[in-house]
DNA sequence: CTATTTACGTCAACTATATTGACATAAATC
DNA sequence: GATTTATGTCAATATAGTTGACGTAAATAG
């Protein structure tokens, strides 16, 4: 891949967008939005697809990674809590749980204070296993962050927040906040 | 929904992303990077949610979606043109897209220059579904990029563009300049 | 003009991920 | 003691994808 070529490429309705924008006329059109709606697809076609090849290598798919991940980020979270992040039924969260339990990759032990909860942690082969397909997404967004030019950079993530429903952004701020940093000593 | 509530929560990692470009120091942490990853994942959640929804009503899915959607966009897509851009094998295509032709939204027509091909074409009803469709995500994105800051904006889009496999840019650039304005005249 | 390749369709079996609905159990709470 | 809560589980079903094998008509190469 020629890097001319590639700087070249990182401009869609990026050059439009910055030409209205130093013009101080800053409206996004139906066009550009359409736009974004494509390139999101993609990207986002991109994304999950890195961690795809790793898990297929130990028999897993994108639902036992999502639990994983979220078990590794938040460990001692509760299947309630699990649940509510995935926003899926607790039969289907049921059946890769399972797996990543018999498998290893993940433990319950009886909630302290209420021993009917399940809290979930990730075993030292989870942490691991996590860890290397964080590595593989987070490695995506370096390099992202890298390509970007600096003033775009905290855009990313305030452009992603944005994208999260008004409803749900509390829960998804106070997910971040009591979220480890992955790949902590093991 | 509070809006002082709503605009304090625009902000989750971007507080010490901007200190950190202010301060000239803008390198992304690995905390940062599994952040963006979290983000990425709740805010396509939601945005995919939009849809989702509509489509009901209509007894189709995603997978619907994504077809009607690239045809709407690209009327005379071809079925290889098709694969290439959805990554799915002809027999998943051939399943949603049989239900999509019987329905009555996409018809196909045989290849002027190459009679082996299939046209696709959406047909009046197909063109309405795909432009709500359209307007629901759009929407989406007007609304975040008027809660952006107007300095913001055109970085979503080289995000986004950033975010995509080097080799794949230039399809992707390809299929860009060649989609028509989403609901043009039926 | 025959041979091969290409563009597409189709039958079949299978996997992964999700759903709804009903029922079970143990622990917490009223 | 009755009820609610947190979770597990059985069963049936839907959606979206896969691989593999085979068919057919049209374009193209020899």
């Amino acid at each position: 891949m020629n890097e001319l070529l590639t700087r070249k490429l990182v401009e869609p309705g990026a050059v439009a967008a910055w030409r209205r924008a130093a013009a101080e006329t800053a409206a996004t059109s139906d066009a550009d939005a359409l736009e974004l709606v494509e390139l999101f697809f993609f990207a986002y076609r991109d994304f999950v697809g890195d961690a795809d090849r790793l898990l297929g290598n130990f028999g897993f798919g994108r639902a036992h990674h999502r639990v994983l991940h979220f078990v590794n980020r938040r460990p001692g979270l509760t299947i309630a809590a699990l649940l509510d992040i995935l926003r899926i039924t607790k039969q289907s969260l049921n059946r890769v749980l399972k797996q990543l339990l018999e498998a290893g990759f993940v433990e319950a032990r009886a909630g302290v204070v209420d021993r009917r909860q399940r809290l979930l942690y990730p075993t030292p082969q989870g942490t691991k296993l996590a860890r290397d397909l964080a590595a593989l997404q987070s490695a995506r967004f370096l390099k992202v962050m890298d390509e970007l030019p600096p003033a775009a950079r905290g855009a990313a993530s305030q452009f992603l927040f944005a994208m999260i429903d008004p409803d749900e952004r509390a829960r998804v701020r106070a997910h971040l906040a009591c979220a480890k940093t992955a790949g902590e000593a093991p």
